[in-house]
RNA sequence: GCGCUCGUAGCUCAGUGGAUAGAGUGUCUCACUCCGAAUGAGAAGGCCGCGGGUUCGAUCCCCGCCGGGCGCACCA
C-alpha cells in the first residue's frame, strides 16, 4: 500500500534544509483536526538552520510540493504545511488491500522469525484464581498474539508459582488438619482452608513457621513423603487453573515454573561464589548490590534453602541456553519492580550480557473495595473476588440480554460465553497496563460505550448487513474492483484511514508492550463505522455505489475480527 | 526515611515537544413505518495536582514540593 508518509518526505526533501529524508519523514505529523489534511509538516525547527520565519520556509515548501496523484491537496496555514489525501484514491487503495489480505490485514514479518518467550499468567499453586491473576494472564496473551503478528516465534511460558515456603505450611497444614475427601471434592477450596487456618494458628504458635521451613528443606532435598503431597497439589491446582484458562481461550507451551528449576541452581550459587559475588550476612547468602542501590539480592536462607530471585536466575540461563532467545517478556505485576531491578543486576555481575534482553512488563495493582477503604486483596484474608465468578457472571448477564432482545439464529450458550468472556478481556486491556484500579462488578458488567461487548456488536452489525446484501443476490465475496469515488463522504474517508493505520498499530502495541493502544483502536475503528452506519444509507439501488459501500463493512468486519483475534476476543457473527 | 509509580471533565480513562486538550460514563435533550437503538446526534462539564526551569513553543522533558499506590533480607 502507499506509504503517503514516504512520498511527502521525497517532495519536501531539499539539500538546504539540513534534514535527511528519513529524518524529514520522522516530523510529519497526523493533525488532530481533519481540517489541517491529513498529514501535517511543521517547520518550525528549519527557522534557526535556514535562518527565515518558518511561515515564510511553510509556504514555499507548500509551492514547491503541491500537485501528485497521491493529493488533492497541499496547503500552507502558519508555520505549517498541510497535505491532503485524495479521498477516493486513498479509500479505494485501502478496501482493496484489507478485502485481498483477509485475516492476513494488520499483520507483518518485522520479526524475521525470532524467538520471543513470554512469561505469563503464573499462578501461585494452591490458591484461588482471583481476579488479580487475570492482568498477567490477560496481558501476556494479547503480547504473545501481537509478537506473533508481528513475525517473531514466540514461545509461550506459564511459570507456575509451584514452589516455596508456601507449599511446606501447605503440607504442615494438610497433615495437621486436612482431609483427603475435602481435597478431592474441591481441591482449591481446602488447601486455601489449611492455608489461612496455618496462618491463624501461627499468631499463637509461631513455632509453626519453623516446621513449615523444615519441611520446604526436606521437599527441596527430594523427600518422597513431601514430595508425593505437593505433586498431588499440583496436579489438583493446574486442574482448577485449566478449567480457567479453557473459558479465556488461553494456552501455554511450557508450565515449567519454579519448581522445573530447584535442581539447577547449584550450579549457578557456585558461579556466584567462584566469582566472589557471593559474600554471607546474618547467616544468610547474599549479593550485596547497595553499590548500585538495589539493596541486597538473598540467595540463600540461612537454613540453605533457596529464593525467588535463586530460582530466576536459574531460569533465565535455562530458557537462554534452551531457546536461544532474541527477547524474553517477564509479565508480572510492579509490585516486583525490585526483584527484577536485583536479578538483572546480578545476571549483568555475572557476565551474562543477554540480560538485556529480558525485559520486565509490569502492571498495575488490582484492588477491592472494602467499605470506604481500598485494600489489596488478600486470599489469605479471604478478600478476594474469584476470576471464574467474574467470568461466570459476566456470561450470564449476557445470556438474559440475550434472551430478553430474542435474538434469532445463534446459540446462545455459545455467544453468550463469547460476548460476557470477551467483556471482561477488553475492560482488562483498554486501559494502560502500568495504572492501578479498583475492581468494580458495575465496571466490568457494563455492556455499553467503550466497552467488548460494543464492538462485537459494530462486527455483528457489519456482519449482518453483508448478511442482508448475499440474502438480495449480491456476491457478496467478490465484489470486483469498485468504483472509491462512492468512498468520499466525511465519515467513509474517516474510516479507512482508521482502518489504514491498523498494521502501525498492532507494530507499535507490540514495541511498547501495550496491547491497551490496539483496543483503543479498535473502539475508535467501531465508533467511525458506526458514524458511517448511520450517516449513510449502505444498500442502495445504485449497483456500483452499494459495492463499494460494501466493499468498505467488509473490510471494516475484517480488521475488527483481526484486531480482536489480537486481543484474544472472539468476534461473533450475530448477537 | 529511601526507591519506583500514578495525578487530565462529577466518575473511569485516552492523548502528543506543536495549530482550539479528546472519548466513554453520569445528567439534560433528540432520533427506530428506514441496512441490528448493546446505536447515533446535541447540550453541559477543564488553573492537564502546585511551583520553578529548558525551549520559538511544555499537559508532555528536567528539578523541587503536595497527594494516592507499591516496594525496601530469610514470602513470592
Amino acid at each position: 500500500m502507499t506509504d503517503f508518509k514516504e512520498i511527502i518526505a521525497e517532495k519536501i526533501y531539499d539539500e538546504s534544509l539540513g534534514l535527511s529524508q528519513q529524518d524529514i519523514k520522522g516530523m510529519i505529523e497526523i493533525p488532530a483536526d481533519e481540517k489541517m489534511g491529513d498529514y501535517a509538516f511543521p517547520c518550525f525547527r528549519l527557522a534557526k538552520v535556514l535562518r527565515k520565519a518558518p511561515q515564510l520556509i511553510a509556504a514555499d515548501i507548500a509551492a514547491k510540493a503541491g500537485g501528485s496523484e497521491a493529493f488533492a491537496k497541499v496547503e500552507n496555514v502558519n508555520a505549517y504545511v498541510n497535505f491532503f489525501i485524495d479521498r477516493a484514491y486513498f479509500a479505494g487503495e485501502v478496501v482493496e488491500e484489507v478485502n485481498k489480505l483477509g485475516p492476513e490485514y494488520g499483520r507483518s514479518d518485522c520479526g524475521q522469525g525470532r524467538k520471543v518467550i513470554v512469561e505469563y499468567s503464573s499462578p501461585n499453586i494452591a490458591k484461588p484464581f482471583h481476579i488479580g491473576h487475570i492482568r498477567s494472564t490477560v496481558i501476556g496473551n494479547a503480547l504473545y498474539k501481537l509478537y506473533d503478528a508481528v513475525g517473531y516465534d514466540v514461545t509461550r511460558i506459564n511459570h507456575l508459582g509451584d514452589y516455596g515456603t508456601q507449599f511446606g505450611k501447605m503440607i504442615v497444614a494438610y497433615r495437621k488438619w486436612g482431609s483427603e475427601e475435602e481435597l478431592a471434592k474441591e481441591p482449591i477450596k481446602a488447601l486455601l482452608g489449611y492455608y489461612t487456618r496455618f496462618h491463624e494458628e501461627a499468631k499463637e504458635h509461631p513455632e509453626l513457621e519453623d516446621e513449615a521451613r523444615e519441611t520446604f528443606v526436606r521437599l527441596e532435598a527430594g523427600e518422597p513423603a513431601e514430595l508425593e503431597l505437593w505433586e498431588k497439589f499440583r496436579k489438583l491446582s493446574l486442574e482448577e487453573f485449566n478449567r480457567v484458562y479453557d473459558m479465556l481461550g488461553i494456552t501455554f507451551d511450557s508450565y515449567a515454573g519454579e519448581s522445573f528449576y530447584s535442581d539447577k541452581m547449584p550450579r549457578f550459587i557456585q558461579e556466584l561464589k567462584d566469582t566472589g559475588l557471593l559474600v554471607e550476612s546474618q547467616g544468610a547468602q547474599i549479593v550485596d548490590l547497595e553499590p548500585y542501590g538495589l539493596g541486597a539480592a538473598m540467595i540463600t536462607k540461612s537454613d540453605g534453602s533457596s529464593l525467588y530471585v535463586t530460582r530466576d536466575i536459574a531460569a533465565a540461563v535455562y530458557r537462554k541456553e534452551h531457546y536461544d532467545f532474541y527477547k524474553c517478556i517477564y509479565v508480572v505485576a510492579s509490585q516486583q519492580n525490585l526483584h527484577f531491578k536485583q536479578w538483572k543486576k546480578v545476571l549483568q555481575l555475572m557476565g551474562y550480557e543477554w540480560e538485556k534482553d529480558c525485559v520486565h512488563v509490569p502492571f498495575g495493582l488490582v484492588s477491592l473495595s472494602d467499605g470506604d477503604d481500598i485494600k489489596m486483596m488478600s486470599t489469605r484474608e479471604g478478600r478476594v473476588v474469584f476470576l471464574e465468578d467474574v467470568l461466570n457472571t459476566a456470561v450470564a448477564k449476557t445470556a438474559d440480554i440475550m434472551r430478553e432482545k430474542e435474538v434469532q439464529g445463534v446459540d446462545i450458550d455459545e455467544v453468550s460465553r463469547e460476548v460476557g468472556i470477551g467483556a471482561v478481556i477488553f475492560q482488562e486491556l483498554s486501559n494502560n497496563k502500568i495504572k492501578d484500579y479498583v475492581f468494580s462488578w458495575d465496571k466490568v458488567l457494563n455492556f455499553d460505550g467503550e466497552t467488548g461487548p460494543y464492538v462485537q456488536y459494530t462486527h455483528a452489525r457489519a456482519s449482518s448487513v453483508l448478511r442482508k446484501a448475499a440474502a438480495a443476490g449480491v456476491d457478496v465475496d467478490s465484489l470486483g474492483s469498485i468504483d472509491a469515488s462512492y468512498l468520499g463522504s466525511d465519515s467513509a474517508y474517516a474510516l479507512a484511514k482508521l482502518l489504514y493505520r491498523v498494521p502501525e498499530v498492532v507494530i507499535e502495541a507490540a514495541e511498547k508492550y501495550e496491547p491497551s493502544i490496539v483496543t483503543r483502536h479498535l473502539v475508535d475503528i467501531a465508533q467511525s463505522f458506526n458514524k458511517f452506519y448511520h450517516d449513510e444509507h449502505i444498500l442502495v439501488d445504485d449497483e456500483k455505489e452499494r459495492a463499494a459501500k460494501l466493499s468498505l463493512v467488509k473490510a471494516s468486519k475484517t480488521v475488527i475480527a483481526n484486531c480482536l483475534g489480537l486481543l484474544g476476543i472472539a468476534a461473533p457473527e450475530r448477537m
